[in-house]
DNA sequence: GAGTTAATTAACCAGTAGGTTATATTGGCA
DNA sequence: TGCCAATATAACCTACTGGTTAATTAACTC
């Protein structure tokens, strides 16, 4: 049995599975109604597990409504996933520093055909 | 074949490669320097394995240096996964005003026990 | 050149993940 | 009561994961 850390990131690697949290971000839905898009790739009980595995994890939640079962994300779910992380953001905001002070750099001593290449790349 | 954010929470959802990620937010080092605290619980493949799974996902770089193979992270590697968990960052935060303003309510019909739990939770 | 250190590769195994089809459960409705 | 819809479970299959031990490669050192 898996840490929740990992259980969270496992739920995250499958591309199935974002797709899903995507839909839930714009708003509740059944069960079916999140299944829809995936199937005529997959079957019902593919996507009743996929929703299994986010829920263990803790990223979704569900709630009874007659036969339906409504889905939500959890918000909450996400803070530790995102916690960790945070620790290498700062390295990216540092990494996206460092091109900063990079093309900062060649532009300084620029020619027309350094400036030509920088202007393309936005 | 999996896509490469598919491949990169993957690769996060082991806390054996968390931990090597953790070592190299420290600073650069060789396969053995990482590989060190792991060595009672696994072998050296094990760890060169995991490596590999890192370097697959783009999350560590690996260059050479005579025998040994010294290992960095790569922050860039971070950007799509934190890019992706961002749209849930946003959720969190309002759910964490929500605990706060929750927090609030009960402070302000507050009496000492209800005080008393709530540092006890600092 | 022989030995040593660092790391990888090969071959294998057990357990889990992601899919299937068929069956069961649960609740609304005629 | 009997049927339909929504969802879940069972049983199964294949492929991948995470580990093992043994063997290999590559580069330094004496």
């Amino acid at each position: 049995m898996l840490d929740q850390l990992s259980q969270k990131f496992a739920a995250l690697a499958d591309p199935t599975r974002r797709a899903m949290l995507t839909r839930l971000s714009k708003g509740q839905a059944s069960v079916s109604e999140v299944a829809k898009p995936f199937l005529k790739r997959m079957s019902m009980p593919a996507v009743t597990k996929h929703m299994k595995v986010l829920e263990r994890a803790g990223l979704v939640t569900k709630t009874k409504d007659a036969q339906r079962r409504l889905c939500d994300l959890n918000p909450d779910g996400f803070k530790d996933t995102v916690a960790f992380l945070e620790k290498y953001r700062q390295l990216c905001e540092e990494s996206l520093d460092r091109l900063g002070e990079y093309l900062e750099s060649i532009t300084n001593q620029s020619n027309q055909a350094n400036r030509k290449k920088t202007d393309d790349r936005q």
